[in-house]
DNA sequence: ACAGGCCTACGAAAGTGTTCGTAGATAGGT
DNA sequence: ACCTATCTACGAACACTTTCGTAGGCCTGT
């Protein structure tokens, strides 16, 4: 019975952000490449629980098991926006938008940018990852 | 020596909303309008709790204390959304403002409400609350 | 064959947040 | 004066997360 994937907690986020940068990685790679500094075996550990969990998903065909993140960044990103957003924002993404441009000190460039933005985005549905 | 004012936790937002919402309040009071099912006394020593770490001050002149809240909520909401962007967007509120108007599945009407707050905040820096 | 290094698995401790039961004080009505 | 309702204070339990030490297995070079 592998249940849902759950939401990842604060460590475990770190972990998937640098899944997410390098595809797959064994403990090792990914305890390396962390900018926190935990010991290998908590690496490990919390690992092992993200597999259980079904955020990560394991090869063992390798001594050094191999992690690959089995949740999108994309997703995980959006239910942590809607999830603000329903906490702190009456549940508008909209709200939270204009919160985030910067409490109204956003910079003309960046108002500029952002409006750019949103012309691209009434043009196509497509959205530009970065 | 009072410290400075942390963090709310989760069961703290809900209370906090309550109180910028309502204003002054006693802990039944908060209770009562509390959506979530939780005990009286559990309200109360969260309560208390919040008042020890300066997110609430506490009025004990009458005998139910009258509790208000400490902090701003607008500055409330734009650490949460700055804590966000920091751990998910690279720290760039612009990427999390995006991300909030629907990954790209933004209706063109939010989108042009989007733009007309843009231009509001352009022309002047006071910010129209609702 | 053996030693050293790297790997996984596991248990346990520590920290934090949430929940509530119980106890004791206080005010108000009868 | 007493009973009842309401309030605060406090301790304890529980859950969740994070941390790491230790044990045991496996591979490789000497």
């Amino acid at each position: 019975m592998k249940a849902k994937p759950l939401r990842p907690t604060e460590s475990e986020l770190d972990i998937l952000k640098v899944l997410w940068a390098h595809g797959a990685l064994t403990v090792r790679g990914v305890h390396e490449r962390l900018v926190t500094e935990t010991g290998y075996t908590t690496v490990l550990k919390l690992m092992q629980i993200m597999a259980e969990k079904g955020l990560v998903v394991r090869d063992e065909s390798q001594r050094a098991h191999v992690y690959t993140a089995a949740i999108d960044e994309g997703e995980t990103k959006q239910q942590a926006v809607q999830s603000l957003a329903g906490k702190l924002f009456g549940g508008s993404g909209l709200k939270l938008a204009m919160q985030a441009l910067g409490q109204g000190k956003a910079s003309p460039e960046e108002l500029a940018e952002m409006r750019q933005l949103i012309d691209a985005m009434e043009q196509s549905p497509k959205k530009p990852k970065r």
